[in-house]
DNA sequence: ATTAAAAGTTGATATATATCATATTTTAAA
DNA sequence: TTTAAAATATGATATATATCAACTTTTAAT
């Protein structure tokens, strides 16, 4: 068979992960007293499988912390469904409500897993945010990695091609998520599918390809990846 | 000849434009101290069209102000080049640098037309939003609704197809950066194509039927809306 | 344990849009 | 004013990927 075939470069410097890494503790430079009003104006709720932890369109009511699991963000419009990023454990996420005269959630976030998300009151959060210039610019680098990241995967969406796509999310999980190269991956073909914006069918397809190429091996669920340097060629070039 | 046919809807409500619109006057809540600072450490500079005002992978040295004029924001890897936004006059730009750990520019920056900018220095832009919780505040605001807006854009690209993607930038265009459904475009084919991540020639095309449906009207860059709800049809079904 | 539903798989076919080739027109330059 | 280069235009063809249909396996429910 045909080696999978390589067209356009697009080299490593970009960027372009699904997974929204941001763990910075820009908690840690409240005082005393700010962590305290951010503790009495939080709940920690945990989440089963598939549970909505906000809906788009909703009050935004609170920013949201995950403490354990893993998130998905995405935008809904009808049948349309479009992931905007999934979310470890160690980030904020929410935040975009903040003074952008937007006081309702632009997307909803579901847990992929069992997952534990601390809600913070975003009346709170704002107050503090407005009264702490040194936290405000810790949030102001979060909104910006988030920013850079959404570039890339805008970039990778739209530059690159299935195959690129889909050696990209494998990657990406496998690195920021997983930091393994062996890996149980608790999401349906569809699921993949809906994060590198391509059918299911076509995930099938071409996850069959590359294990037959022996880039990676799959039983069910469980991903490894034999031949990481092949499969980032495949995500950098195609 | 058929109508454009219309399959999958996308409706009014998320926000998939182009333009980078984000008129805040975040310097009016500055004290006269801060504000003299800001005016020692910036320049003002007038661009040809065409001409780079910063350029991806270099030193981020300043945030920019568009006084006048009209620039594209985008990123380029090899032969790859994707449009991240347009930005008219009374908008930052370059903000991303800040707090974000990144020092360089990720995106190059270039006047579509004669356009003038003021450079701020960086670090004493820095410097104020580090130590006014109100500025810092407007900041997020600004990039908050920056995040949004890309996060529409990225529905856009991913979502529609081609019809739909040219309409959307038609509506763009003429809703927010010409207001009036008439409008000289200074730019080639080319770069209409670059900003709906199509080709030239598919833009040709698909404009010549959007003449043919009686949609808008063209005599070289002069383009005229005659009927904007069905264009609106076209991008929000499309 | 049996049944139903969901997820996974495979092949055949359709289609939107890119690519390639070649004119023609417009713009800029010498 | 002539020439070169860039932009616009149009047709023929290729191709990546979606869609549709059918079938199998796995998972969940009664």
């Amino acid at each position: 068979m045909d080696k999978i075939e390589i067209k356009n470069q697009i080299s490593d410097k970009i960027n372009t992960c699904t997974v929204g890494l941001n763990k910075r503790d820009c908690f840690k430079i409240l005082n005393k007293e700010e962590r305290k009003l951010i503790d009495e104006n939080t709940v920690e709720i945990n989440f089963g499988a598939g549970e909505i932890i906000c809906k788009q369109g909703a009050f935004a009511t609170h920013v949201m912390y995950v403490c354990s699991g893993l998130l998905k963000v995405y935008m809904k419009d009808n049948n349309e469904q479009l992931i905007l990023k999934i979310v470890p454990d160690g980030n904020l996420v929410g935040l975009n409500s903040l003074f952008s005269g937007n006081n309702i959630f632009l997307y909803s976030i579901k847990a992929y897993v069992p997952s534990t998300v601390k809600l913070i009151d975003i009346n709170v959060f704002r107050r503090i945010v407005s009264s702490n210039a040194l936290f405000a610019s810790e949030i102001i680098g979060i909104l910006n990695t988030n920013i850079i990241q959404t570039y890339g995967r805008l970039f990778s969406l739209t530059k690159r091609q299935s195959y690129g796509r889909l050696a990209e999310v494998l990657l990406c999980l496998s690195d920021r998520i997983f930091k393994s190269t062996d890996f149980v991956l608790q999401l349906s073909r569809k699921e993949i599918g809906e994060l590198c914006g391509m059918t299911t069918e076509s995930v099938i397809r071409m996850l069959k390809r590359l294990k037959e190429e022996d880039v990676i091996r799959i039983e069910g669920k469980k991903f490894t990846i034999n031949n990481y340097k092949q499969l980032k060629k495949i995500r950098d070039l195609g």
